[in-house]
DNA sequence: TATATTAATCGTAATATTACGATTAATATA
DNA sequence: TATATTAATCGTAATATTACGATTAATATA
């Protein structure tokens, strides 16, 4: 994150922060939305459905892992992955809350 | 956003993405929420309230209006910055349907 | 009018992101 | 056991992000 200092701000901003990051990729976002709508997936097959590279793709994977937003499964040979139902959850929750209703005086200057 | 190729993505997943993105720093996500309990800020007292330097604030302000999440008035020599009403509510909307609640069945492999 | 204040922009350095092919380590299959 | 399949990781190139000081262009003030 170019040249960033994180211990200078609130620590909420910066989870805040780093789940909007994960989620600041089409590919990401396309991911997020085929295991909404599969409930889970093989890492091939998700590389089928997307215009990328298998190593692009395990990219994106291990960055929505890191944020814990999915899970991968191992299954022999293959991994299977899904969207964590903790995380996921939690995320919604900050997100609905970040995204405040405006006062309807809220005006500029 | 280093190599990437935005055609090759749906244009909802594209929009998504890049509001994911303004918001994907501490320092902006700080900036939203003084704009939110203040309701609109002079430059110069976000700058105050920032641990950035003036360059850098007016750099994360510009990411932020690029994207319509706020808006900036011209008020003789300073400008004073508020939340876009309009793109802040279909923001609101567009994160609360991505957000979908997970089917009880959901589950991996 | 001369100086101060304000905030955008320029230039640049340090670092992060995105993408891909090649390789690797694992399991599955012939 | 030899080969195929699968997905993570490595190495690297292209580009984007973050940050800051310096400069600029504007208005405000003395």
């Amino acid at each position: 994150m170019g040249n960033s200092n994180m211990e200078s701000f609130e620590p909420d901003d910066v989870r805040m922060a780093a789940l909007a990051k994960a989620i600041a990729h089409p590919a990401r976002i396309a991911i997020i939305n085929l295991l909404l709508e599969q409930q889970h997936c093989i890492c091939g097959s998700l590389v089928d459905q997307l215009p990328l590279s298998q190593s692009t793709v395990s990219q994106h994977l291990k960055e929505l892992k890191e944020v814990g937003i999915i899970h991968g499964e191992i299954e022999g040979a293959r991994v299977c992955y899904c969207i964590n139902p903790e995380v996921w959850e939690s995320t919604r929750t900050l997100f609905a809350s970040f995204f405040k209703d405006l006062t309807t005086t809220s005006r500029c200057c």
